[in-house]
DNA sequence: TATTTTAATTGATCACCGTCTAATTTCGCA
DNA sequence: TGCGAAATTAGACGGTGATCAATTAAAATA
């Protein structure tokens, strides 16, 4: 999936990859969807791993190092990032039995991020607003490596992120380092 | 396309339904790549005319009835809205010509309209603000529409999208009717 | 160890796909 | 009417996901 991405992704050149039989695959995964879903499951992982690795390092805007670590991590490994929106389980089928745990901790670090900017009396509010910051710098994120933002000719995407993720943050209260305004 | 979707969506399909063989699709669009670029620069176009339209009727807040639009032209064609950012272009193949301009008419809205709430004086700052703030709006949406919204228990996409949007206006100066906080 | 039971693995088969080419049909115009 | 150009076609090619009866390997039992 690395190196081919979500469009020429095939069970059957994994099959020939790992020296099995794609019957084989299919026995252990049940479908090529589930194939994907664990695939993506632990891209979903890596990268909670992989923001956690960078907020470990000493830094004096753990909100900004947040919004460049998920930029950096999709460009880093596009295609296995884009795999996991490329993909789209059937209509009749749900997310298997904790697979949706294992995603959300990605999630998870950023409700914990912020929190712990917002004043305390408004710690409850972080859930919400974290998932709409990510999806916030998912949009931004997105437009930035399918070229949308070049195309307008916007050359800076990861600054406009940060740039509406603090006003968010600023509007509901949050204390935060001052914007590094170059 | 609109009926079966990007992954389902073939040429040999739509050569059956029309009438030719796959031969002629071919002949026309040269390649299955351009077939979906002309068909998703047509929905682009019609989801900048869905939006006019919808600015078009009396409204208080023009801002809210565009990020209401973004959301209900994807939800009201997912198949079709989807399929704009599924596909991706070789990494050798650029936009044929023409079709980028006929893409950005749907931007040309969202600046005109950010510009009109902006300050006089800030009013130069509109094109990139608006790109920001449709980058915000599609995360949002995108997160909405493909189930990680609800899979983290969030109920009320499209406020949290506006609620970001009106942020960011009104960190730039923006004048804006008051938020309904109903 | 010899035999039986269970688990793992295979690959042929099916109905599709995008792409390409040679052959054919249709059309516009002299 | 005849001809050259344009449009269209069928079919071949190498792929795809999915399936499942048959086979092989491993484990459990006697």
């Amino acid at each position: 999936m690395a190196e081919v991405g979500f469009a020429r992704f095939s069970a059957r050149e994994v099959a020939k990859r790992i020296g099995y039989a794609v019957g084989t695959l299919y026995n252990v995964f049940g479908s090529y969807d589930r194939l994907i879903v664990a695939i993506n499951t632990r891209t979903f992982e890596q990268w909670a791993a992989y923001l956690e690795d960078r907020l470990a390092q000493p830094s004096t805007d753990r909100i900004a190092a947040l919004v460049e670590g998920y930029f950096s991590f999709a460009a880093e490994h596009m295609p296995l990032w884009t795999a996991i929106y490329d993909h789209r389980l059937p209509p009749d089928m749900a997310m298997p039995e904790g697979f949706a745990a294992r995603r959300g901790a990605l999630t998870d670090v950023v409700v914990r991020e912020v929190a712990a900017v917002l004043p305390v009396q408004l710690r409850d509010r972080a859930p919400r607003l974290a998932r709409s910051l990510v999806a916030t710098v998912h949009g931004h994120c997105t437009f930035a490596l399918n070229g949308s933002f070049a195309l307008l000719g916007e050359t800076a995407p990861l600054d406009m992120a940060i740039a509406r993720v603090r006003e968010s943050l600023a509007a509901s209260g949050a204390s935060m380092p001052l914007a590094d305004t170059g």
